[in-house]
DNA sequence: CACTATTCTTGACCCGCATCAAGGAGGGTT
DNA sequence: AACCCTCCTTGATGCGGGTCAAGAATAGTG
């Protein structure tokens, strides 16, 4: 019920893909965003939807991923604050390929397709700043498809847990960011599959489990890894 | 050793991509583009190499792969005459994910960075038409995440040889664009289980198989297959 | 705190597809 | 024609990881 007004520009303006608009942009941004406080577990939209601008997380969890047939699901994607989704199929005239739904309680700002479209046709280096963008999640889903394609379940793990390592040499400790479910899924192993591998790596003394908090002893050890 | 100019010029006015652009701004292409001609089995570029710009195909058959180790390689894409690559690459900083091979000899156009970039400068609503362009791709890629994590082989052979059908019900009879080792890889198959899939819908009489080329007696019953 | 509901683990089994290993079948070339 | 080369097919075998089923651990909830 409060007014979020202001809450609203300054989040939009510290958005990696707003970080280098003017004023005036955001401003056209803000007029065109609403909020969206989804529930734990509550859909944002289904595959197959049509689209009307794009989302951006202010706080809480997303997840993208397609239905299969009996009830499982494969999960295409983890997101977290500051990150955005629904761009893509804003500029094509198809439906979600995807759902959303949300983790946790979150809070999402919706910005509308003709405000996105305004601030590209007003500022040129925009446009090019969400082809940057697209191009990035474009090299996301490459990388994927190599991984699905020619990596073992136990090296996309393996891969999955490095990219936290933000360049550390020795030891690593973190928390998975969501179930472990979800994040199987996301690696396209079953929940069994994923633990057993788990299992496996601290079997060798690769990382420590101790329910979501992973340690790696030693990174460049779990580099080397690979069977 | 003739002069293209002109050739150049028509060819960039005609790709999906340039087709709604006008006069000036194709010029200005055409100043940053040059002609390439690879021979069957040259190399394009290697995956790891850095980018300049992006590639358009005039006419012949460009393959997009990652490589395994053991020599073994990932098709990722097949592209025909009309068809471009390397444009979202342009946009980041980063080397190109995958290789590109002639499969048969070609001739392709390299547009330069420098005046793509002019151009999206100076023509508002081509920028519009790359962010649909790239959108186009990164559904493809979602399209393919899909299929690798959540259908059998030959469900994805099927969904190939059906996205040939262009809305026609009845029969149906084209050749397969490449060889069949290559159009494996790109669905993710040994050469090996392709045939063998092949073989089995042959002989469930859903399609007939003469060399490189398909018959599709009944379009309908091919989709409705499903084990 | 008991009580239920998830989430996670572990074991037994099985199936799709890769791998390994030989052949066919064209298709140029000389 | 005989040769070779690449592409394709066919069979035998094995492994990764999915599936099914049953507990264990953890987290909510009244």
């Amino acid at each position: 019920m409060p007014n979020h007004k202001l809450d609203v520009s300054e989040i939009l303006a510290n958005l990696p893909l707003f970080r280098q608009l003017g004023r005036d942009d955001i401003a056209l941004l803000v007029q065109g965003s609403r909020e969206i406080r989804p529930q734990k577990g509550e859909f944002i939209f289904q595959k197959g939807d049509p689209s009307h601008g794009f989302y951006a997380v202010v706080h809480g969890q997303i997840k993208l991923a397609f239905p299969s047939l009996q009830g499982a699901e494969k999960v295409v994607a983890i997101l977290g604050p500051g990150q955005s989704f629904g761009e893509a199929v804003m500029f094509m005239e198809k439906p979600y390929p995807v759902f959303a739904q949300a983790l946790a309680d979150s809070l999402l700002l919706h910005i509308s397709k003709q405000a996105l479209f305004a601030a590209i046709e007003h500022d040129n280096s925009f446009a090019r700043k969400m082809l940057a963008g697209l191009s990035i999640r474009l090299h996301g889903l490459i990388h994927d498809v190599e991984a699905y394609s020619l990596r073992s379940g136990a090296q996309r793990l393996v891969g999955y847990l490095l990219q936290n390592e933000n360049g550390k040499d020795g030891a690593l400790k973190f928390e998975l960011p969501a179930s472990k479910q979800v994040i199987a899924s996301r690696l396209n192993l079953t929940p069994e599959t994923f633990s057993r591998i788990l299992h496996q790596l601290a079997e060798a003394g690769l990382i420590q489990v101790d329910g979501r908090s992973i340690t790696i002893p030693d990174v460049e050890a779990l580099r080397q890894y690979e069977p």
